[in-house]
DNA sequence: CGGCAAGTTGATGTTTGTCAAGTGGGGTGG
DNA sequence: CCACCCCACTTGACAAACATCAACTTGCCG
């Protein structure tokens, strides 16, 4: 029941008509792209195992990571706006994927009032976790940046039942360095130092949060 | 009409229920919050004259900018998620709002096909925007954020029928470096470079661009 | 088990932030 | 309507944080 595809906050009778809109789940391997940018949107996606990373790509090439989504959380929302794909989702791990036909999905949506109120949740979720996610690019220090993600990475672990005390984060520095908006090498230098003074434990992509509330007031 | 509040893509017939629904228009004077982080979170607006911006604060008492509107754009997405809102927006100069009422909105955008597809891309434009400004917050050089800044505000006025090449930005110095995740001197510096140049002309609140394609190559 | 990508750590350089001083413009009150 | 005052802006000198380059180690995947 946890691992249901786009869950929480919908009525027992709600479920069923969710469960036959999702046609199929999608294994897409490590390495994978699940969409590339410029494809043409037609589904929302929600993990159902393992983790993607969406990434946005300048002219010029330069590629940034901008979001990390974990088993449980929803997927292809950058599709929206302009039916097709602004970002690109590559899979961090080899995971799987449930597929929510959009046309579909936006039908149930005016058929059933708490479903609705759950994609518009979803929407207004993302705009606030990327104005969040602003703020720590436009306002942090490195340090600060590094503590928030894993602090951030550990909460949503918490929200869906997992230990928000030491997870594999499958992110490479270099992943980690564009998502924070700076490089891998401070970040692999930000780590040492985190452990050094006994805030976390790391094993290359294992960490451990040892201090929580020293990561908070870094 | 073209000042018509959440404007573009309704049909005719579908005018008339929207413009129903908009109960009232606000005036909010510069300096003003038209709301703040945690109020309660009832309506969606539009901006029908003037300029605001929108901040979200750190706990520990930092503030950044996390967006600008300029009149014919919607404002107060970021309340969806939560039912209050997680950001502040305060008006950049005498400006009035059309407000509409998310609960009645909720129930036209049901009965209506074509106002659901509306309010998604609203709110997908407003994912992708964001997104976009990550890349800039994580990827740019201080040079390039103003370069990019000045372009989307530029692209903004044009598709709303103003000047893409002069205009007044309403924020400050600072304002903009918080936007840009730097600082006001930075910003500065960057401006006065960039007439120097022979990109643009300012004065301080007027920005005239000289030389679009000479920003763009920055 | 071998090879290569990912990660760590050090030395050095550059961008940008910080502090400071001075200028200018716009709004308010006389 | 004008003048004053304050806030915004500009510009310079210096400092710090972080990027870059480089060499080496680790560990993971095939």
């Amino acid at each position: 029941m946890r691992q249901l595809c786009m869950p929480q906050g919908l009525s027992p009778d709600e479920l069923p008509k969710l469960e036959a809109l999702i046609c199929s789940a999608r294994p897409v391997r490590r390495g994978e792209a699940l969409y590339r940018s410029g494809d043409a949107f037609d589904n929302l996606y929600a993990v159902r195992s393992g983790s993607l990373k969406t990434t946005m790509a300048h002219r010029d090439g330069r590629e940034q990571v901008t979001g990390l989504r974990l088993a449980g959380e929803a997927l292809g929302l950058d599709g929206i706006s302009d039916d097709k794909h602004a970002c690109s989702a590559t899979a961090l791990e080899d995971s799987t994927v449930c597929i929510v036909p959009y046309v579909a999905l936006k039908r149930l949506c005016r058929e059933v009032g708490s479903m609705q109120e759950r994609l518009h949740k979803l929407m207004g979720e993302q705009i606030v976790r990327e104005a969040a996610q602003m703020m720590v690019l436009g306002s942090l220090s490195a340090d600060e940046r590094v503590a928030a993600f894993l602090l951030d990475v550990s909460e949503r672990n918490a929200q869906r039942g997992y230990s928000s005390a030491e997870f594999n984060l499958r992110m490479t520095r270099e992943d980690m360095g564009s998502y924070l908006g700076t490089t891998l090498e401070t970040v692999s230098r930000t780590l040492s130092r985190f452990q050094k003074r006994g805030l976390i434990d790391t094993q290359g992509k294992f960490i451990r949060i040892v201090d929580l509330e020293g990561l908070r007031a870094v």
